[in-house]
DNA sequence: AAATCGCCAATCATCCATTTTCTGATGCAA
DNA sequence: TTGCATCAGAAAATGGATGATTGGCGATTT
C-alpha cells in the first residue's frame, strides 16, 4: 500500500491548517508551500483544490490559495449543521448499532478519557493526539448509523469546527470529560433522549467558549 | 473575469457524470481525458482530485480514477441525507426568509414550471435545462435559511442525489409538478407542516421511482 | 487622484523519469 | 488438450522540472 504523495501531502497541509499552524486567511504562496512540503507546483494545486472543495480553503481567482478565514457567523452555521447532523446520526446510532458498536465506544471513551486526564492534571499532551481521541469517540458514537454518506458528511462539517476549537486553543477540562461520560452512559443504555440532550449541551457548550477566547483575543 | 481552466474542465466533468455521459463505475484514463476536455494530465488531476473528495469520482490507490459507482443502497443513504438536510432548511427558510425570498421562489418555480408543462406534452426539452430549473427551485425554497455552509452540504448531496435520477431517465410528469406547486403555496403561506409533508413525498416518490427504473433494467 | 508601466506570482502546457499495474504469452501439470 | 501459474513487456499513473502566458498589484508619472 503505497499512497499517493499528493494524498500525504493534502493530509499534512489539512492537519496544519486544522491546528492552527497555517493561520485562518493567510496567503498561501505556492514557493513557501514548495519548500514546506518538498512537492511540486502541480501537485500543490492538487492538495489546495482539495482543501477548496472541502472548505478549509478558498481559491481567490487568478490569485492563488488563502486559509479559509474564521468568523463568528461561520463557526454558529458549522454548529448548528453539526448539531443537525450529529443529533440524527446519534438517534439511528443508538438504534440501530450492533453489539461491537458498543464496545468500540467504550474503547474510543476509554482513551480519551485517559489523556482528558492527564490534560486536566496540567500534562502539556500532545493535542494533535487529544484531538484524534475526541474525534474517534464522537464518530464511535454514531458510526452505529449505518450510513456512510452520513458519516462523510459529519467528519466534513466536524473537522471544520474543531479548527476553532484549535486556533482559540479551548480545552474545556473537567466539564467536557463530564458530558464525554454522561454520552458514554447514554450510548450504553441506547438512551436517545439523553444522548440528544447531552449533545446539544456539549457543542453549545464548546461554540460559547469558544466565542469567549475570541472575544479576549479580539479585545 | 477569467474563470481557470481547471475551474471550467472540474464543472464540466462535474455535469458529465450527473447526466450519465460518463457513465456510473467507468474508469477514466488520463490520455482519453485529454482528449475529450483538451487539457493536460496535472490540470486533470486538479479537476479528478476535487471530484473524488465529493464523492462523484473515486481515486484508486496508483490505478486511477474512476466515476463514483451507483448502488440501491447509496441512493437510499442519499435520500435520507438530503431529507434531513432539506427539511431543515426549509423549516428555517419559511420562519426567517426575506420578502424578496418569496419573490425568487416565484421566479423559480415560474421556469421550472414551463418546462414541466413542455415536457408533459411530449416535447423532448434539454435535460441540462429540466435540471438546473428544478435544482433552481428546490434551492430557491431554502435559500432563505440564512446559512452558507447548510446550502452548500445541501447542494452536494442534491447534485449526487440527482444522478440516480438522471442515470435512470426519471421523469415523473405530472405528479412532480403537482408536488413542486403544492410546495411553492407552502411557501408562500409560510407553512412549514404543509411543506415538510410534500417534501419528503416528493423524496420518497423520487426514490420509489428511480428503483423501479432501477429494477426493470436490472431484469 | 488617476492612469500606466513593470514586476511578480499563478496558471497551464509539454516533456521526462519512475513506479505500479495490467495483459498476454509461455511453460508446466492434470 | 485444457487449465493455471508465472514472468516479461506494455501501458498507464505518479510526480518533477522547465518555460510561456496571463492577470494582479504596486510604484511612478502626469
Amino acid at each position: 500500500m503505497t499512497l499517493s504523495l499528493a494524498q500525504t501531502t493534502y493530509e499534512k497541509m489539512r492537519s496544519d491548517i486544522i491546528f492552527g499552524l497555517l493561520p485562518p486567511a493567510s496567503r498561501l504562496r505556492m514557493e513557501e508551500l514548495r519548500a514546506r512540503y518538498h512537492v511540486s507546483v502541480p501537485t500543490l494545486r492538487e492538495a489546495l483544490s482539495r482543501l477548496a472543495s472541502e472548505g478549509l480553503a478558498v481559491a481567490e481567482d487568478q490569485r492563488g490559495f488563502a486559509v479559509a478565514p474564521i468568523s463568528e457567523a461561520n463557526l454558529r452555521e458549522l454548529a448548528a449543521l453539526r448539531t443537525l447532523i450529529e443529533l440524527h446520526a446519534l438517534e439511528r446510532s443508538f438504534q440501530v448499532g450492533h453489539v461491537e458498536w458498543k464496545s468500540q465506544v467504550v474503547a474510543a471513551h476509554h482513551k480519551l478519557s485517559r489523556i482528558e486526564q492527564r490534560m486536566i492534571a496540567g500534562d502539556p499532551c500532545d493535542r494533535v493526539e487529544w484531538k484524534r481521541y475526541d474525534s474517534g469517540f464522537h464518530h464511535a458514537l454514531i458510526m452505529g448509523c449505518g450510513s456512510g454518506e452520513l458519516l462523510a458528511v459529519h467528519g466534513s462539517v466536524f473537522d471544520r469546527y474543531l479548527r476553532y476549537q484549535m486556533v482559540y486553543l479551548t480545552f474545556r477540562g473537567q466539564i467536557a470529560a463530564d458530558e464525554h461520560q454522561a454520552l458514554l452512559e447514554a450510548a450504553l443504555e441506547r438512551d436517545v433522549a439523553r444522548g440528544k440532550e447531552v449533545l446539544v449541551r456539549h457543542i453549545e457548550g464548546g461554540v460559547a467558549h469558544a466565542l469567549r477566547a475570541h472575544a479576549a483575543q479580539g479585545a
